[in-house]
DNA sequence: TATTGTTATACTCTATAACTATA
DNA sequence: TATAGTTATAGAGTATAACAATA
């Protein structure tokens, strides 16, 4: 543990820089996804849907921590921007699926977060990158 | 580099992941603080403030990427609640420092952090957490 | 001219509560 | 009873533009 001289800065707290470097990524990633008229939310949204075909509204909520009442207006515009087909599951459940048009959007922000992946984290090394993966797993799943 | 199978669900994203911890950070810690009347960015300017006494309203915006325009509802509240005495520096600047109560109050703070970050990151062995922090610090530094 | 601090304003994300329709 | 989806609303953080006063 770092003893308390060495914690006298913001900047050394690992919550801190977590939070910083969030930030960063979500500044960096919305001026990425801003050509493809798509925010980080509904770009990540739209790969949840991509990977998991005919999922819902809830559990796409679920998976990625967004609220479901949240959920509804994200949904109704990737639907009004054509790329999401509702389709219903059963009376109060409605699957959610990428038209052609989604799959093609889909392509192209998969593009964009290769891209974005490579240029910001281009500071760390291959070794680097393994372990930061690894430790925010941890911390991810607890 | 990863495969573009094994990236195949935002969660083998660094930057998603980060995005997660961050959220999930920023949660326990607003909760934390909760008790103490303070929100997160409250804590963050009071923290500055105590390491760098008579520090501006602009330098303390600049060092934890808080604009200029944001600063100044931030450091009302922290005066009205009679933490801060704000004192002029030039005609223009004025220097900001803690009060006795401010000082008391940025002592609790900082108990929360470290209980906060002992806690969070509890699922990390020492060695990973000094591996986290050198991590987040390149890439914060660029 | 550049900077400090301020005001007004808007956007994104998140949070809760209450409602309906269905399982 | 529990869940899905919706609506309304509020809070927290962030962003820009414009302004007055000062350096």
């Amino acid at each position: 543990m770092l003893e308390t001289k060495e914690k006298s800065e913001v900047e050394h707290w690992a919550g801190y820089l977590i939070k910083r470097v969030s930030s960063q990524v979500i500044s960096t990633l919305t001026e990425a996804l801003a050509p493809l008229g798509l925010r980080v939310t509904e770009a990540t949204v739209l790969y949840r849907i991509a990977m998991a075909p005919k999922i819902t509204s809830s559990e796409v909520g679920r998976s990625l921590g967004i609220k479901r009442a949240n959920m509804t207006p994200l949904v109704a515009r990737l639907t009004e921007l054509g790329y999401l087909r509702v389709s219903a599951q059963d009376g109060r459940s409605q699957g959610l699926s990428l038209t052609e048009s989604g799959e093609n959007i889909f392509e192209q922000v998969r593009g964009v977060l290769e891209t974005h992946d490579e240029t910001f984290f281009a500071v760390l090394n291959r070794k680097e990158r393994a372990q930061l993966l690894s430790l925010l797993d941890k911390l991810f799943r607890g």
